[in-house]
DNA sequence: GTCTATAATTCGATAGAC
DNA sequence: GTCTATCGAATTATAGAC
């Protein structure tokens, strides 16, 4: 029989060098692929295909096709600490940010990844609520009565999550058109009233 | 050889009355599945499943799973004849339209199904936009100053899609308790704003 | 008109050579 | 550390008996 000597342990992938671009590599195809199709459209085959390497060295690296999505989609929304703001400022001033967080360099690596597949997979569903509830929630609290708290966060999200899924997910031509001024603006206006409670709602 | 007497020539099935009760099944366990899973996630196998009926009558019936899909999700939104309200009242009218539809007897014929397949599903986003394009920017255009129509449209999409998102797909739980009074109230007035114009958009 | 059985793919994941 | 080859399960869709 073949004596059967082993230099490299059947274990987790060291942090070498190498290691780390692979590993890297996989997570940016995995990033853009899951945001672009979805999690259920994306194979572990299409990843591998567009890291150039191959598909069996995601499960090994990540063990598996879930493990991997749950790596790459924990949006961080960074959300500004809104204290140093003007309270009149604060609906611009949030709108803005998304905007240039969903627009900058780290387009791709955001709350779209996670939209996309959240409407059609219950365990991203379940991710997308959580950071609502440790994220915008407590900053939403902050700047209004307590008493309404919960659904002024509830309106805010459900205009801002609008924003995102018409913009960047459904890509409807007049979302994707509009200037971002317009959008600052418009949609700051409405952020401003939901948090702040000048609503009728009280 | 065997001699083959064929009985029933292999065609579309007829519109007797055993077919058409078949056929409703087919496609009442197609639209709740859809709606509550998505296209990927939902399987033949599970349609006539929930029909009681076999899966290859699927087949049969549709010709495949996409078109089937393309059969049910073909939401009307019935918009209403806003020139019968006053024009103060178009927002309230509108959001209170909404949520009387997707939550009344015709809940997963609506909108609700398309936008959970959308998210993944590129002619599913398509279809999506169509529908706004027909149904919801002729509306808005009519209530507002001409040359605004498109921002204003977009706007009052993105609103009305995010309070379907977070309410009925993603269930983000402050806005499914959220009252439809509030609803109405809170959101109808941006919606009031986007539709005519009154934003500083200009 | 309905069902059984299965073809034809495609997927995630694994084993093992190098 | 990477790849070839493949397994086992799941899927859509088809063929044919009844």
């Amino acid at each position: 029989m073949t004596e059967q000597r082993r230099t490299t342990p059947k274990t987790t992938p060291k942090t070498t060098p190498k290691s780390i671009r692979t590993r890297e590599a996989i997570e940016t195809a995995a990033r853009e692929l899951f945001s672009s199709n979805g999690f259920e459209r994306t194979t572990v085959r299409d990843i591998g295909a567009r890291a150039g390497i191959d598909p069996s060295m995601i499960i090994r690296y990540f063990g598996s096709k879930d493990a991997l999505f749950a790596r790459v989609a924990k949006p961080d929304l960074r959300l500004p600490d809104l204290n140093g703001v003007a309270l009149s400022g604060i609906g611009e001033a949030m709108v803005r940010h998304f905007l240039e967080q969903w627009e900058g360099d780290q387009a791709g690596r955001g709350l779209p990844v996670l939209l996309r597949s959240a409407a059609s997979n219950e365990e991203a569903a379940e991710r997308l609520r959580d950071i609502f509830r440790v994220q915008v929630f407590p900053a939403i609290a902050r700047v209004g009565p307590a008493e309404t708290a919960v659904v002024r966060a509830g309106l805010v999200a459900s205009q801002l999550l609008g924003l995102a899924l018409a913009r960047y997910v459904l890509r409807l031509p007049p979302v994707v058109a509009m200037p971002a001024d317009i959008i600052i603006r418009c949609i700051g206006e409405t952020i401003q009233r939901y948090a702040t409670g000048q609503s009728e709602s009280a």
